[in-house]
DNA sequence: GTTTTTGTTCAAATTTTATTGAACAAAATA
DNA sequence: TATTTTGTTCAATAAAATTTGAACAAAAAC
């Protein structure tokens, strides 16, 4: 089996090395390990679909982060498959809609976190209703009522960022 | 200088440990360390101010600790100082409105790593144009316009998320 | 069926981040 | 002024997160 057209180099150039750092930063601020940033920052700036092992060598990094990385990427929404040319490694693009990336993030991301936190505060919720001391009570019940409204309206605040950012 | 009337229990109970635990994993989500959220998880659930002292002996963390916690709490708008009573120490009570709090997260945490990102696209745009080939010009101008369209998206997303959570 | 290629998994090693606690400074009290 | 109280700083330590790499599995090629 031939090689194609896609370019083999081992290192990265000066470009490319700087939009793996703007992505490297910009997964930081999501909680995303550096690998995923640097993974997502090379497919973006590749105009052709990069193999686990392109990965490994231009960003010298391990086959387990890449792989892991990648992992990482697919829940996320944010790398597509393609197998085209008769390849036989599987290559990966990044998707590049906003939408399709906030909504990844969201999903797997948030979505957990606002829902465990739901079940949290309801158990608070129940746990304040036993307190003995009405005063105690009737404060804990206001905080605790607090929180579910915090909760709410970040739940609720989800679906606007997704329908603002899907242009 | 006598105690007043704020109880010095050592210990925290059921209830208390319930909320400091919901708060600890809500500021894991926004990437501060889970002694932050303790410390404004018991302010939160406390009827009087608490002192520095009262949170390192309740929630039996370093005096350090607690020090650099308000220090970042402070910093985010999310907990007031109060020297009523004549009292001698420092007193700290949890500022719980969601609009101040959200705000102070999106200037302390997030505003300043947007801009910093603004820098650095806009950086490589500059890079972009340099580059010889214009098939690779063509392909990494597009790429880097939709990173400053990104960019642009979610710096106007921050005024309308505190105005949506702002009641 | 055997060998080679490709990719995953996970324990160990490394790196990064958070916490501790002792030294220090500042301010109140005596 | 000397002493005590209160709080901060930061180097050392501990804890947590990330990365590595070797062992393994699955699938293709031979």
């Amino acid at each position: 089996m031939q090689e194609l057209d896609h370019d083999s180099r081992q290192e990265i150039d000066a470009i490319e090395r700087e939009v793996v750092s703007v992505f490297v930063d910009g997964v930081r601020v999501l909680g995303l390990p550096p690998s995923v940033g640097e993974i997502y920052g090379l497919l973006f700036v590749s105009q052709t679909p990069l193999s686990l092992d392109d990965l490994v060598q231009r960003l010298k990094i391990s086959k387990g982060s890449a792989s892991q990385g990648l992992r990482t990427l697919k829940g996320l929404g944010a790398v597509r498959e393609t197998n085209g040319n008769g390849e036989r490694r599987t290559h990966y693009e990044p998707a590049i809609e906003l939408k399709r990336l906030v909504g990844g993030f969201i999903r797997e991301q948030i979505r957990p976190h606002v829902d465990s936190g739901r079940h949290k505060i309801k158990r608070l919720g129940d746990l304040a209703h036993k307190e003995s001391d009405p005063v105690r009570r009737k404060f804990l019940l206001e905080r605790t009522d607090r929180l579910d409204h915090w909760i709410r309206n970040g739940g609720r605040l989800l679906p606007m960022i997704q329908r603002i950012l899907g242009q």
